[in-house]
DNA sequence: TTGTATGATGAAAGCGCTGTCAATAATGTT
DNA sequence: AACATTATTGACAGCGCTTTCATCATACAA
C-alpha cells in the first residue's frame, strides 16, 4: 500500500495559529479556552489569526487532553417515534446553551443493540448518560456503574436505579387509562398494543389490574413490531373479530390509536358512540384528530429537562448527587372527544 | 480549587490490558484492530484480558492517534419531522454495518445554526458529511470544501454543489402535484404551507408554474412555522376564509394534509367531493387515513442509501469520486382517496 | 550449513491539545 | 529602595492510542 499521490492537505492547527500570531500554544489554546487569562494585546493577534486560518479546533484532542468531552450520551429506542422529538428537544434545550453536545443513538428497541450503542458511547467519554427504559443488560449496568458518571434511567421508573432515575408509573398510566373506560360504564374493554418495548408491557399491566378490579375480562390484542399508524388499523381490526361485544379500547399509543380511529371510520364504526378509544403519550395530533382522541399525556419534555439540570448540577457542582435518586414526574389523563360514556339501552 | 477528595476510579486503558494479559501495548492494540497480525495464543491471552477488565476503547484517543474518527457526520433540520426517519434509517444501514459511526445535528431549519452544526461537525474530523438541502451559507461552504472530506447535499438540486448533490427537483414535485389537481379539472386551486425550508419555497414555485400554465390564479396562505398537523388546520381554515371558491388545494406536506383533513371533518366539508387534497413527502400514515391521502412519494430511503454508498465508495476505494455529481433520484405521484375530479355542476 | 525471506513482537515517536508549574514582567507596599 | 504580590506567558509533560521501524525468531531455499 503506497501513499496515495494526491497531498492530502494538512488540518490547520493550533500550532499553525499560534505561529502566526506570534505566541505559544498554549496562550492560543487560553484565548479559546479561558480569554479572560490573556492580555488584551495577544488575544486580539490569536482572534484575528484564528478568523484568518479558518481554524477549527481539533475537538479530540482537547477531550483526550483534558479528559472533559463535553458530550452527553443518550440513547433512545426510536428516533422516528414522536415521543422522543419533545425528549430531545428538552435535552438540547438544557445541554447545548451550556457548552455541551448531545449525542445520540438509537437502540431499536433491542436491548442487545443498546448495550452496543452504551459501549460506543461510554467510548466517546461523555460526562453524562441518559437512557430511556430501565431495562438495561447486566453487563450494559456494569459498564455504566463503572463508568462513574451520571447515568439517568427515564420514562419508567425503578426501585434499583443504575444512579439516578426520573419517569412515570406505566403501570399506573395504564391502569388509569383502562379504568377511565370502566368509569364510563364499559364493560367490555379492549386493549391493543405494538410490546415492543417494556414500556408497552407495562401499560398492558396496569390494564390487566383494572380489569381485575372491575371483574371484567381482559382483551388484548397485540403484534411484535415496531408501533406505526396502520398497525393500530390492523389489531383494531383483529380485536373486533375475535371480540365482537367490545365497546371501549385503550390502545398502547396515540399511533396506534389514530390507526385505529381511521379504521373505524373506513368501517363506519362510529367513535366514540360505538366505540371508545383512548391513546397513550397525547402526542400534538391526537388533540386536532376528528374526533379529538383521549389520551394520557406524560411529560416528556419536563421529564427530559429536569433529566439534564440534574446533570449539569453534578457535573459542574460540588459532586453532589441529588437527595432523592428517583424522581416520579406523574402523568395526566385528558379526557376529548374520543371516549365516551356507553349509552344505556333503551 | 482543591482535588476532590472522591478520588475518581481510573479508566481501564489499553496498557492495563497490555501487562495483565503480559503483552505489549502495541499487540494489544493489534489483536483489537488487525486481529490476523497477531499469533493465536497471544491474541487469546488480549481477549481474555479485554473481557476481565471490561475494556472498553478511548474512542477519542484512537481516532487522534490514527485521524481517522470512523464517523460520518449528518446535519438534518430536523428530528421530528417523519421525512428524515428513513433518511436517517438508511444511513445508519449502510454505515454502522460497515463500521462507521453515524453522527447526527439537527440546524432546526436554520442555516446559521447550520453552520455552526457544520463547524461543531468538522471539529470532530468526520470522514465524510451529509446535508439537507443545498442552502449553506458562505462561510459553510467554505470550511466544508477545506475539510478536503466527501460532502453530499440531498433532498433538493442544485447547479452548483459543493462536492457531491443527489436529490430531486422540488420544483417539479410542486408542479406535479398542482397539476394532478389542475388535470382533475379543478380551477380554484390553493396551496398552504410552512415554508420554514428552502424546499418548501420550491414546491411553492412549481405551484405557481402550475398555476400560471393553466391561466388560474395563485392563492397561497402561509406561515413561517415549524410545520405541525395542528398547523394544517388553522391553513386551511384561513384559505377558505380568504378564498371560498376553493376546490383543491396542494398541501406542502402530509402533516399539514392530515390536519387540513381533520379540519375538514370537524366543519363538515367532504373531501374530497367538496375538496381535493394533496400532500408531500408521503409519509406512512397518508395511506392509511380515512380517507387516504394523495401525496407525492419522494425517494428519501433510496436517496440516502446511495448517498451513503457513494461515500463509502469514496473512503475506501482509489480517492476516485463519481463521474457525475449530481443524481436526481426523482418522486412519484401516489393518487389516492382525498383527491377526486370537480364535479360538473347540474 | 549459511543466507534470506517471512512473520510476530515491541520500542519509540507522535496525533493536537490542555494542565501544571516555573519564569518573567508589572504593580503595590513599607 | 528593597521587598512582596499579582498578572501574563511559555516550557514541558502527558491524555490513550496507532504508526512507523527495528528486532528477533522461525521457516525456507540454496
Amino acid at each position: 500500500m503506497t501513499t496515495l499521490p494526491k497531498s492530502k492537505p494538512r488540518r490547520i492547527t493550533l500550532d499553525d495559529v499560534a505561529s502566526r500570531a506570534k505566541v505559544s500554544a498554549v496562550t492560543a489554546s487560553r484565548v479559546l479556552r479561558k480569554p479572560e487569562m490573556v492580555s488584551a494585546d495577544l488575544r486580539a493577534r490569536v482572534d484575528s489569526a484564528v478568523r484568518e486560518l479558518a481554524y477549527i479546533p481539533n475537538q479530540l484532542a482537547s477531550a483526550l487532553a483534558s479528559s472533559r468531552a463535553g458530550r452527553i450520551g443518550v440513547i433512545v429506542p426510536s428516533l422516528t417515534n414522536g415521543v422522543f422529538g419533545d425528549y430531545l428537544r428538552a435535552l438540547h434545550d438544557v445541554f447545548v446553551p451550556a457548552g455541551f453536545q448531545v449525542l445520540v443513538l438509537n437502540s431499536h428497541y433491542l436491548p442487545g443493540r443498546e448495550e452496543k450503542a452504551i459501549a460506543t458511547m461510554l467510548g466517546q467519554f461523555p460526562e453524562a448518560i441518559i437512557l430511556a427504559g430501565i431495562g438495561q443488560t447486566t453487563q450494559a449496568r456494569k459498564s455504566l456503574q463503572q463508568a462513574g458518571i451520571p447515568v439517568v434511567q427515564t420514562m419508567e421508573m425503578t426501585d434499583t436505579p443504575i444512579d439516578i432515575n426520573i419517569g412515570l408509573s406505566q403501570v399506573g398510566a395504564g391502569y388509569a387509562a383502562a379504568r377511565h373506560l370502566f368509569d364510563l360504564g364499559h364493560i367490555h374493554v379492549g386493549q391493543i398494543s405494538a410490546p415492543h418495548d417494556s414500556r408497552s408491557r407495562k401499560r398492558i399491566e396496569g390494564y390487566t389490574q383494572a380489569v381485575e378490579e372491575f371483574g371484567a375480562v381482559p382483551m388484548v390484542v397485540s403484534l411484535d413490531q415496531p408501533s406505526s399508524v396502520p398497525l393500530g388499523g390492523q389489531l383494531i381490526t383483529e380485536l373486533l373479530a375475535r371480540w365482537p361485544k367490545v365497546t371501549a379500547v385503550f390502545c398502547g399509543n396515540d399511533n396506534l390509536a389514530l390507526g385505529a380511529l381511521f379504521e373505524c371510520q373506513r368501517r363506519g364504526i362510529r367513535v366514540p358512540e360505538d366505540l371508545s378509544i383512548i391513546g397513550f403519550n397525547d402526542l400534538e395530533v391526537s388533540a386536532c384528530a376528528y374526533p379529538s382522541i383521549t389520551s394520557i399525556a406524560t411529560p416528556r419534555y419536563e421529564m427530559a429537562h429536569r433529566a439534564a439540570e440534574i446533570i449539569l448540577e453534578i457535573i459542574r457542582g460540588t459532586g453532589n448527587r441529588p437527595k432523592n435518586r428517583q424522581i416520579d414526574v406523574g402523568f395526566r389523563l385528558i379526557a376529548r372527544e374520543s371516549t365516551g360514556r356507553l349509552p344505556t339501552p333503551g
